[in-house]
DNA sequence: AAAAAATGTAAAACAAACTTGACAAATAAA
DNA sequence: TTTATTTGTCAAGTTTGTTTTACATTTTTT
């Protein structure tokens, strides 16, 4: 599972802060799924693409082949 | 959180345990998740998406006014 | 080069998602 | 109207996501 957060918070030009605060969790929940650490739910996955304004399947990418 | 689950699988005309089986988990999970019970990890919402051939937002929708 | 801001990381605790197994209720088919 | 298929639900257990607190490292600004 790849995602590409840092890429559209840069595009934006927020910070993990910034953006935790916007979904309201935390920077930590942030900076564990930018750095892929875990995959979010479907309703942060939603949230942050609203924020970027794009869909959530440009934002996460399955890579696995099952 | 609403979901749209129901009606893409009748549209498909797959019952539960065939699109259980589709993204390897159990029946009940596609049930409980159809009903509304529990929001699927975003990995599931986009096995399921692809399945339907639909992208998330039409498939999860974000109710709640936080 | 020093200070400030942003990011990485870790542990403990809790919440939510998912599984299995098993059975009841409803719907469709014979 | 009996049988078969599909759907609903319950409980217990495991795994995964999320929070909080706290500190270390890296990057940016002055």
């Amino acid at each position: 599972m790849l995602n590409n957060i840092r890429v559209h918070r840069a595009i934006k030009n927020i910070t993990q802060a910034e953006l935790a605060e916007l979904i309201n969790v935390s920077r930590q929940t942030i900076n564990t799924i930018e750095s892929g650490k875990y995959v979010p739910s479907t309703i942060l996955s939603l949230k942050i693409a609203k924020v970027f304004g794009v869909a959530v399947e440009q934002l996460f990418v399955l890579e696995d082949i099952d």
